[in-house]
DNA sequence: TAAATTAATGTAATCGATTACAAATATAAA
DNA sequence: TTTATATTTGTAATCGATTACATTAATTTA
């Protein structure tokens, strides 16, 4: 790399202090109007940039910010860091993203890492894996740098988050399953010691009750989001001796896979089962046989989490207050599930 | 945030100089073994943490690299992107993704507020938009900033890159469909003023023209890598007199939408029209009627990409020789495209 | 015109780690 | 024992920007 040029630089060719240039480059007060035009036009014809990390060291702030998630080839995580992206950028912050790929190990290196590399806060959607262990997280919140949750989180003290509400997303879900004369729900769920799963499914279990239903665990079965999971889990569900006539799924992956594997057995969506999903991803909207699902608004979870980093960083008063906002989640309906002409298909 | 340890409040506690303390923890030879083990120990009992931007301003180097790519949320960067980690990463490297969503505009900020981050090189595919301006490519070289394109690349004086051989992979493909009995093949093609789909607008047109077939540049549509875009470029197709009874699509999205829109008409795939995509994103394989399409081995891309920076953040010696790789694509043939039964499905 | 203000710039320390060079100590050779 | 050599540690500058404090120059007031 060629050496850049720095206030040093400018400082001697206007025979002036370092001093005086940075002041002047920071637009201080004290320093007259000629000479602060006489630095900017030197600085910017000498091509000078400030050193990030100088500046960094100095003051202490790298304003890099980490996320962590579990990916981020699925449209939900990507449009949260977007949103993410959209609302730090112009505070001068930069985002470096880790994936878990929902492995403990990798999430506590991401960690380490990252706070190694000096960033001035972390956001994240915890991994899938166990959680028994709040070591990592421990030191984080030992080292008093600001943590923010997103969809995925972990009740720790002093730890703000940004989810939906799931319980909401999946009663309203289940409840539109009901509405279309669907008796027999299942629930392909996922590991519930994550609140989002376990939230759904508490959800979808008290819609059910609330409509007088019978509530039957052995239609609930776990899956990991993979369209081939959804499909092998759809394959025990079908062949049980009294299967299911609807199936709400805690994800639009395994609602894929339902569907591929309810049609391969021949039979017809919605009319013999009724499919739902949740995250509302693209791909449910494209389809041919558009898939309903839970829309999450993924983007403003994403500007609300930047948000609430933000408010701590800049909270220079050590006050620490958790916060915890729940955005209301949308129903979806599309073709997948709507038997009842009465109702329109949103989008 | 509490006050790190630095290496001075360790020397303090240990009577000794943090140049001892700095050279201790790194192992330097000149430190005698007792000295050593007792900084080790105090270090890790006053948690001690190496502050990296204080190292990176001394050595100018920060460790963080940034990869620019158009987005995220495809399975081919995304996989492109953990390709570049796997290899980064234990190097101590971290990585910084931009996305440019193919606005060239953003594209410039990025690349301006990468360098302004003091990355140590930056590994990009270059986005959709006019690419007239070199601007902002000039500055970085000027920098001397290592930068490596993968897959859409440009050619710069200087700048390695590493691509897969899209022509082929093109050719192949059509030479597939031509094989299955294709007489009238369109082509739903993207922006040509980037070279890999230049290159696989060519490989389709040579493999026509190699066959014997008439070749026909009406069959030839422009459109952006979206499932709607694909969906209304194939109800143009559709509609022509006399219309083609297959399409390769330069991206599995728009191919995606064809799908969609031949059987909204009624029409049968393979039987009637055949198709075929690119890039091998995941849903092609799931999918009920699963895709023909063109693998790029986007991991492997990834990997070569860092690669490649390492190799030139470690070349002292300034040799700029610019290197490119080109890999072999493989066409995984699927039910879109296979109407003849001698062949046989791969995956 | 001298004294009191105000404005503008300079001096030097700081952030934390690294390293050329110097100095001190320990060991080996004469 | 004295000199030569090898080990180990210390001193101080450096990376580039910031800032409390000091100083000088310009302006106003008496």
């Amino acid at each position: 790399m060629t050496k850049k040029t720095t206030i040093y630089d400018i400082a001697k060719k206007l025979n002036i202090t370092a001093a005086t240039v940075s002041r002047a480059l920071n637009d201080n007060p004290k320093i007259s109007k000629k000479t602060k035009e006489l630095v900017f036009k030197t600085a910017t014809k000498m091509n000078y940039e400030q050193n990030k990390l100088a500046q960094a060291l100095k003051s202490g702030k790298s304003y890099n910010v980490g996320v962590i998630v579990p990916r981020i080839d699925s449209n939900f995580f990507s449009s949260v860091i977007r949103g993410i992206e959209e609302e730090l950028h112009p505070e001068g912050y930069h985002v470096i993203i880790c994936q878990t790929h929902d492995q403990e190990n990798l999430e506590i290196k991401n960690i380490n890492s990252l706070l190694n590399a000096q960033v001035d806060g972390i956001l994240m959607s915890i991994s899938n894996a166990k959680l028994e262990d709040n070591e990592s997280f421990n030191s984080l919140i030992k080292k008093n740098v600001p943590l923010i949750f997103f969809d995925r989180k972990k009740d720790i003290k002093g730890v703000s988050s940004i989810t939906i509400d799931d319980f909401k997303g999946a009663y309203d879900a289940t409840t539109h399953l009901i509405n279309q004369g669907c008796k027999r729900i299942a629930h392909l769920s996922n590991n519930r010691k994550l609140e989002i799963f376990k939230n759904r499914y508490l959800g979808y279990k008290q819609a059910i009750i609330d409509s007088g239903l019978e509530f039957d665990e052995n239609l609930v079965i776990e899956s990991f989001s993979k369209v081939a999971e959804g499909r092998n889990k759809t394959k025990i569900l079908l062949k049980m001796e009294n299967p299911p006539d609807a199936i709400f799924s805690a994800s639009d992956f395994t609602a894929l896979g339902a569907i591929e594997e309810i049609k391969s057995n021949g039979l017809r969506i919605p009319e013999d089962i009724s499919v739902v999903g949740f995250s509302n991803e693209p791909f449910t909207r494209f389809m041919e046989l558009s898939i309903t699902s839970v829309d999450q608004s993924p983007m403003e979870m994403g500007r609300i989490a930047a948000h609430m980093f933000l408010e701590e960083v800049n909270n220079n008063i050590k006050i620490k207050s958790e916060k915890h906002v729940v955005l209301t989640p949308e129903l979806v309906i599309r073709k997948s599930s709507l038997k009842s002409p009465s109702l329109k298909i949103i989008s």
